[in-house]
RNA sequence: CGGAGCGUGGCGCAGUCUGGUAGCGCAUCUGCUUUGGGAGCAGAGGGCCGCAGGUUCGAAUCCUGCCGCUCCGACCA
């Protein structure tokens, strides 16, 4: 993509309404524009990020065993009133009426609908399990909208729900979940925490909340620092198999949020140098729980003895949206954003420092095109701007290497990689330029 | 939902107390000079001062109502 024709509304001053660090990131780099309180517009640069967030959280729902479709947003009052549900959720649902007065509502979770889905297609126990998942806009209208896109009314959410017949599949599928966060929040850089938690008002007695350790995140967080450095299960992963040892290995340290936080088992599991009292963004949130839909539902299948039996469910939700702000809490630094290689809106940001020059022109015409062809984003800034002004905005914006090209280098042959997380650059040849940046962003995406 | 505050060119703000022709910085446009870390000089454009009433000779400023937004607390992917 050519800068010249991109839409990057870039601001130098902080606006005063943000108070962390991503959303101020996330409103100078023009990756979001406020529309309305907790209601935000993903302008081109963050709506790449929120895509390639989502592509991973898809890839690895897949590779667990879950089917994706879609529900739509706008749902019918009448199935939240078969789940009981209706007048317990309150305010914070959106609710509306169509022309012909029908009461609806646009959808904070969708464990209503998935029900309803399912129990129209499934009548025997020997079609379970079954895991369905889909990727779309929620909105709660929250008491207090904060901290940009941590904290929307609307957001995007990957919400999966599973079906089994009996409590011991609905733990595999329990598991299942579990390692594909683990692995999803790895992939994007992230060092997920599963916490036991509180089910909420959603039910269940099973419930894992996935955290990621920041300053600013909104939950007390306790947990043995053990916990950070334990291997993430690896792609060749298998899901069928039994991954209770996994999921043992994890939930064997102590790691609660301030609700199930209990501090003399705290102190007396974990050691005084191990212990972590902290902060976390919640990113994940996994459930059991049981037939609290499916009884009322009447998702019901007939099992080996003949007899009807409601379903054991549980529902599995990812902050899509959310997770580019966590992804900037922990990526940042004073000049900008500092996106890890997987999630980051261009792989590369290619700086002419001296646009109009043949020179300069020529080799950016050259990396440009032989990087693109190698199927690595790039954000060419082919603008008239000064290079200060072109570093800078590179900077913030924190696209993972910068590939500079000026008139002083060309004389030696010479162009300059500069590799945003870390600040280290070198100086080699065009040729050996574009050949390093092929191998380091290919060897970053490797799943 | 309780408490606090803010709405003034695209952005950040001053002006409001004490009413009298709307200002600053950044950004934008034009010209010249610059050109490897957010340039300099000269000039220019751009505002129903959130909305609606009221008081007044006169309202960004005072009064009333409404709307929007933010922050702190209790709640949540």
């Amino acid at each position: 993509m050519r800068l010249s024709r991109y839409y990057l509304p870039l601001l130098k001053e902080t606006p005063s309404e943000a108070q962390i660090v991503s959303h101020q990131l996330m409103l100078r780099a023009g990756m979001v524009r406020q529309e309305s309180a907790g209601i935000y517009a993903w302008l081109p640069l963050g709506f790449r990020v929120l895509k390639k967030i989502e592509q991973i959280v898809r890839e690895e729902q897949d590779r667990a065993g879950a089917v994706e479709m879609l529900m739509p947003t706008i749902q019918s009052a009448e199935l939240w009133r078969e789940s009981g549900r209706y007048e317990a959720y309150g305010k914070e649902m959106l609710r509306i009426k169509d022309r012909a007065d029908r009461e609806m509502l646009f959808g904070p979770t969708n464990e209503e609908m998935i029900t309803e889905i399912f129990r129209a297609g499934v009548r025997s126990y020997k079609d379970l399990p079954k895991m369905l998942y889909h990727i779309q806009w929620k909105f709660r209208d929250e008491v207090r909208p904060r901290f940009g896109v941590m904290r929307g009314r609307e957001f995007l959410m990957k919400d999966t729900y599973s079906f089994d017949a009996d409590q011991e599949g609905a733990r595999k599928s329990y598991n299942k979940m579990f390692v594909a966060y683990l692995r999803t929040f790895a992939r994007m850089g992230l060092t997920s925490i599963p916490m036991r938690a509180d089910t909420g008002p959603i039910g269940g007695d099973l419930s894992h909340e996935f955290i990621v350790l920041a300053d600013t995140g909104e939950s007390a967080v306790f947990c043995d620092s053990r916990l950070l450095d334990l291997d993430v299960p690896g792609a060749d992963t298998d899901f069928d198999g039994d991954l209770q040892p996994m999921i043992d290995r994890y939930t064997s340290y102590y790691a609660a949020t301030e609700e199930k936080h209990d501090n003399a088992e705290f102190e007396t599991k974990v050691a005084k140098d191990d212990r972590v009292a902290a902060r976390g963004i919640e990113v994940g949130h996994i459930f059991y729980f049981g037939d609290k839909y499916s009884a009322p539902m009447k998702a019901v299948v007939t099992g080996a003895d003949g007899k009807d039996r409601a379903v054991e469910m549980g529902s599995y939700g990812v902050g899509v949206s959310r997770l580019v702000g966590a992804i900037i809490e922990a990526y940042h630094d004073e000049a900008g954003c500092k996106w890890p290689v997987p999630v980051a809106p261009f792989h590369v940001g290619l700086i002419n420092i001296k646009v109009g020059d043949a020179a300069t022109d020529e080799a950016s015409a050259k990396a440009y095109a032989a990087l693109e062809g190698a199927g690595v984003d790039v954000l060419y800034d082919d603008t008239p701007a000064r290079p200060g002004e072109k570093f800078a905005r590179m900077d913030l914006i924190g696209l993972p290497f910068q590939l500079i090209i000026g008139p002083r280098g060309l004389e030696s042959g010479k162009v300059e990689i500069k590799r945003r997380s870390d600040g280290h650059r070198d100086e080699l040849s065009l040729d050996a330029a574009i050949e390093m940046l092929k191998r380091d962003v290919a060897s970053a995406l490797k799943v």
